[in-house]
DNA sequence: TGGGAGTCTGCAATCCTTTGCAGGAGGTTG
DNA sequence: CAACCTCCTGCAAAGGATTGCAGACTCCCA
């Protein structure tokens, strides 16, 4: 059998809670005492039980990440972050994958919030009634999304969109098309929003192109809709979309930058790998997990932070090979 | 507060024990007593305390996954599987990510196994004497990996190979090389093994290129490696490394097929997009982690399995673009 | 010398479920 | 009618850690 706090106390000569205090709050134990308790707990190897610790203080020391799809590389990115930064407090994660479905979503968070003290939920698909219902439950800090009264970190979409319309403004394109993620996403809507505010006052046109899968299957898909926009740029909601869009505009022979210029979001592996590589807006992915984690063990410990906290992270668009200048008008 | 079985145990005018066995037990209780308890249980929608169950039964319902690296597709899928089958049977899923190295794989499992019934070990890259260390201690399934007198699922490596080789031959090619991954992975061992057996018969020589890591990045440094191997065809120990080695042949305007045929291992979702499309060995990722968990729940009931539990999954060659007939020696 | 402050330590209750054991009710059998 | 069995239910004891409270001891000062 494993080693109780019973264990050490009897191996050491002291009770329980002497054993308990040296552990958990060193100071208020004779140092020498402590420094033996402590050595005798290491050497029979003890561990905490944490169930029972949990049943008396009420934290289980794990916190829950969901994700809407796990295929997607953007959210391995951001489970790293997560995973990292919780072992640092020490602390697990439990991980759930929704498969893009808000109704499992729901399902995930209902099962999960009893075994954690908090939840990260990444990109989330709920509607805003939903999402209310569970915060109200369960301490959750949002990425990628914003709902007021709730905790979240984001991305500064208006800032990144901004970027990469002055990159292709500089290019001297005129009308650039927008291929749509899900309606359910809010980054979806927040670019779709930065990008009327940074083409407008510049006097470009901006024609949105239907909502597709944030998938490579959607970006194939939405390809073709592409070309029939008369656009010479094109921004898409993600890199995998961008990415089935490079693909089928090869199959077509379409030329990438010469036709037509793509830009994704995300910076995922291998938008670097393909060619013409991908110029896209870089998502601080793992950090957007790291600060996750950091904002909800704050508020882990100040009870009630009055109010909702906020943190925002910024994205950087990083050039590469399929923005050229715009084709001369024919 | 949230409800506890005391609270429905008052409602239903029953004893706690009674709650406890019309939740748990429901045979032992009373049809109708069953029925009340259950109806109320709902109303209040109590949800048993997973510490004071744990704390009981040393059952923690959760299961720990440890995995090499996020970052590389292979593993989402197999998480994806973990956790979709762990689901179906009520568990949760602790997921760690070593980074490719051991020493941290090693501290993770002392850090998780408390808090789990059992560990999937998903290419482990630990000595087997580490690895011994860890499995006395706690009830793990390998992945990808196998030791004596330890479960495990793994890949019919030797099969998939065959597969391959017999595919390069038939296309003409004598003399084929094989970019290595870690020294420290199975995987690694039992395909350079495989491929041995697979072409001495056949009377194909058989060129090994260096170590590298398993990864895009890898697959660049050892591009130039393969060319001065003087072979025909290159069979890489991932998709990833593959990658890369396209991704470098294309740059030295080396043709692919037309002067080396490359083939990969994984068959992850970018294989298929790049161009030349990549010709891999599908592995049956998801699958490999639901019968993984399968089995860690199979062990978990049947106390002690009389020796170790083996299962087996079978890869397939999908066939695309990057292979074709030998270029006619010079 | 007495009293108060300060520092440690131990007792015992508590967190919430599960489960072995025993007992009550009702029915069957010899 | 007694003995016994079955079926169901409740009592009470874990399980391992934390923590409020109180006691013991030392030390200092008046």
């Amino acid at each position: 059998m494993v080693a109780t706090i019973y264990d050490v106390a009897r191996a050491a000569g002291v009770s329980p809670s002497t054993v308990s205090r040296s552990l958990s709050v060193p100071d208020l134990v004779n140092a020498e005492t402590r420094l033996r308790v402590q050595q005798i707990a290491a050497e029979l190897g003890y561990r905490p039980n944490r169930a029972a610790r949990g049943l008396i203080t009420g934290r289980t020391g794990n916190i829950g990440l969901i994700v809407t799809d796990l295929s997607n590389p953007f959210f391995p990115e951001v489970v790293k972050g997560v995973q990292g930064r919780a072992r640092e407090s020490d602390y697990s994660v439990l991980l759930a994958d929704t498969g893009e479905d808000p109704t499992v979503e729901v399902g995930l968070i209902r099962a999960l919030c009893k075994q954690v003290d908090g939840i990260v939920l990444c990109s989330s698909r709920m509607s805003e009634t939903d999402l209310r219902g569970v915060t109200g439950d369960t301490l959750t800090v949002l990425l990628n999304r914003r709902v007021s009264k709730v905790p979240a970190v984001t991305i500064d979409n208006a800032d990144g969109i901004r970027q990469a319309v002055a990159h292709l403004q500089a290019l001297g394109h005129h009308r650039v098309g927008y291929v749509a993620g899900p309606r359910t996403s809010w980054s979806n809507r927040e670019r779709l929003r930065g990008l009327r505010a940074a083409t407008t006052p510049a006097g470009l046109d901006l024609v949105e192109v239907g909502a597709v899968a944030p998938t490579f299957a959607g970006g194939v898909a939405a390809a073709d809709l592409v070309l029939s926009a008369g656009v010479t740029a094109v921004i898409a909601y993600n890199d995998l979309i961008a990415l089935g869009l490079l693909n089928r505009f090869r199959a077509k022979n379409v030329s990438v930058p010469g036709d037509i210029s793509v830009i994704g979001v995300d910076d995922i592996m291998f938008s670097e790998m393909v060619s013409p590589s991908l110029t896209t807006l870089a998502q601080p992915k793992e950090q957007l997990g790291r600060v996750g984690v950091d904002l909800l063990l704050q508020l882990l410990q100040d009870a009630d932070p009055s109010g909702a906290a906020r943190r925002t992270v910024t994205s950087q668009l990083v050039i590469r090979s399929s923005t050229g200048t715009a084709p001369p008008a024919r």
